[in-house]
DNA sequence: CGTTCTTATCGTCTTCTGGTGTTATGTTAT
DNA sequence: ATAACATAACACCAGAAGACGATAAGAACG
């Protein structure tokens, strides 16, 4: 049996969803050999190496002869892949949302979250439009759009995430001015929105500084985590949209704290 | 009939080959009706139609109702599909002779040209290994590759050349120092490297102050050419790496000038 | 020195998407 | 209004790449 880590099984290879699903018995096992994987997910040994090397290139787990072992789950929860396989209608929905506050001619700044992803789908038809991202599944997807002026923010390249980070990114960043910034993170306070990784909350917060416009997109998997850096209040997002699916119990301690919270239908 | 632009036809999708072909065709006739091409390339409507859309996408033509006209030639010359039309075996053999120079641990600058792309290639096996580029294959490329460190250099994104440009581009590039530089240009003289477009020269002109080791690739095909603007004197490149089928009474004026010429084997 | 684990290489199979034409609908000119 | 042209919406086909396992060669461990 293998350990679903989320509801939401579709979107997304075969392999890669595999390789998700043993990123997750990994992290839950601690460290396993190559030969219990084998029997978990009835492949052969030559695929489960396949596999974790693929991880192991993401840094999501370390390979040692004999087994692999699990990298904190911070870096696990990260993942892209991970994070692709997770809630992905309620993304969807939530990105049509945004789509919705955007017009032709405006300029958009989106960080490296899968929910930014679903939103460059439908960017085609608000054109003219210019859009800034260090997310390279996003850049890749941009470039081959009409009409869209693509600006890429570079930096060092992270496996993890599949973006780009570090200060040279962060500089690129604060050499702009955006009329939006559509943005996610991984937890979600009452008061605060949270994410694990520092180098991440860096690049966040400098476009945080870089646009008029600040939305949080948000799915309610999100308000019950909590991660170890704080990115920022939720005051400073102009608007925080969620999914419907968001029980109301936790939305009203969000609107008590001052945040403007939308609520994305669908 | 085709208008064959090169000898070689090698390489590159068929829809891909006949675009450049298309576009050849166009600048060749000035402008032509879509119906033209159907008969000269004996394909569908919808299928000119949609190469047609892709060629203006990347700025080679201009569509009207009724036909197509072309752009200045040099937009056409820069533009990646033909060059990757262009002497790939030529550009090979430069990679090869380039590879050799670099010693895992190093750090390599990339420009946007498909002699560079040829480089990427090999690059597996001399790791570790630090790459920083504006060209988008090779970002996609490297991203997929284990133990190298990918420096993306960010910027306005060029439908034309496939790369990132501009301000943006040169503040990136500014901000490093490498060991190396690899790059290409459309043309050289007995003295001189030249490119037709200003804002590629902006990008290149930064590069090669970023560099410790200067490599210039040239095919023989550029030694004939000219292009509107000097982008520098032949002597800042540490090394002129030409091919073997370059006819000797072409390199010995660029060594008379000065120049460290070598070339590349087969 | 043998055992266990890992990687390399090959062949097969499947899946998928890129490329295309056809027909139908929409748009622009005259 | 009608003809010429352009786009959109299917459906099909083929070639390529991905995914996988079996076998064999290689490396690390005891």
């Amino acid at each position: 049996m293998t350990s679903d880590v989320d509801g939401d099984t579709t979107e997304l290879s075969r392999p890669a969803r595999r390789q998700a699903e043993i990123a997750a018995y990994v992290v839950e096992h601690g460290s396993v050999s190559a030969n219990d994987l084998v029997e978990a997910f009835g492949v052969s040994v030559m695929t489960v190496h396949r596999d974790l090397d693929e991880l192991e290139r993401q840094g999501v787990v370390r390979k040692y002869r004999g087994g692999v072992s699990a990298q904190p789950t911070s870096v696990f929860e990260s993942n892209v892949a991970y994070r692709l396989n997770t809630a992905t209608a309620e993304k969807a929905a939530l990105a049509r949302h945004a789509r919705a506050m955007i017009e032709p001619g405006m300029s958009v700044m989106l960080d490296d979250s899968t929910s930014a992803l679903a939103l460059v789908e439908l960017f085609e038809g608000i054109t003219p439009l210019t859009v800034a991202t260090n997310f390279l599944p996003a850049i890749s997807k941009l470039a081959e759009l009409r009409d869209i002026t693509l600006l890429a923010l570079g930096g060092i390249y992270s496996p993890t995430h599949d973006s780009f980070g570090g200060m040279p990114c962060a500089e690129a960043v604060e050499a702009l001015h955006t009329d939006f910034l559509f943005c996610s993170v991984s937890a979600v306070s009452p008061t605060h929105a949270f994410h694990q990784e520092e180098e991440i909350v860096l690049v966040k917060r400098a476009m945080l500084r870089a646009a008029k416009t600040k939305v949080l997109l948000v799915d309610h998997a999100k308000l019950q985590r909590t991660a170890l850096h704080r990115l920022a209040p939720l005051t400073d997002f102009d608007v925080v949209v969620v999914d419907e699916k968001t029980p109301e119990d936790l939305i009203t301690p969000l609107r008590d704290a001052g945040a403007n919270v939308e609520v994305a239908k669908l």
